[in-house]
DNA sequence: ATCATGATTTACT
DNA sequence: GTAAATCATGATT
């Protein structure tokens, strides 16, 4: 009944925004645009899906055992970008949260482009269609162009990767446990890790994480 | 549509 | 040496 306005976003994203645990940022990073620009060309991507990482209190996390050369900028100030390399041959991107010194940080886990499609599929030839470009978080990094040597770079102070609040807010989100991990707090493991926007055809359905069986 | 498997580097034990 | 915050591919339903 009110006339309550439709909560306008701010243009930009606070640094004391971000330095609180990912858990509480992850869901304004919903509907925000990453962007990135190199010598080729631009591309953004509306965030659809994230996952929280909470540092000492989650096992799951890259700090989990304390600070490490890969692990650094985890601990640095929040509006950082930590990206890292796994399983050979992939980077996936996260967002520094927290305080200086807390290791919490947000995976960015996928997105759908909404600028430089063109140059997105030439990144990700075997995309065999535009929702799959940025559908998981090793695709959104190379739909990006982000690598290993984006680790480090300050998202808020217009370099080459950015991240601002999308115009809209991003509408109905759902979260989801991620099963065989204990959450913080001793919530056991039921803990809502992600979130995405409800519906979005760039982010595959939820899939409880299971464990590789030994063979 | 789902499922199984292989690829291949890095960080840490 | 081993596990890893994954993905592309090819087989199968």
């Amino acid at each position: 009944m009110s006339d309550r306005p439709l909560r306008r976003r701010p243009s930009s994203f606070d640094r004391a925004t971000l330095a609180r645990p990912a858990l509480e940022v992850a869901p304004s990073l919903l509907g925000a645009i990453l962007r990135s620009r190199d010598d080729v060309g631009t591309v953004a991507v509306r965030v659809t899906e994230v996952e929280a990482y909470m540092g000492a209190e989650d096992p799951g996390s890259h700090a989990y055992r304390g600070r490490t050369t890969r692990n650094a900028v985890m601990f640095g100030p929040a509006g950082h970008l930590y990206v890292y390399f796994t399983y050979g041959m992939h980077w996936c991107l996260n967002v520094v949260c927290g305080e200086t010194g807390v290791a919490t940080a947000a995976l960015i886990r996928a997105g759908a482009i909404i600028e430089g499609v063109d140059l997105a599929r030439h990144r990700r030839p075997a995309a065999r269609s535009d929702r799959e470009l940025a559908r998981g978080p090793a695709r959104l990094a190379s739909a990006l162009g982000i690598t290993g040597a984006a680790n480090g770079t300050d998202i808020l102070d217009d370099g080459a990767v950015t991240l601002s609040p999308g115009e809209h807010a991003p509408g109905p989100t759902s979260s989801g446990p991620r099963v065989g991990v204990s959450g913080p707090g001793g919530d056991g493991d039921r803990f809502p890790w992600r979130l995405w926007i409800t519906d979005e055809p760039s982010v595959s359905r939820y899939r409880p994480h299971v464990p590789k069986r030994r063979r």
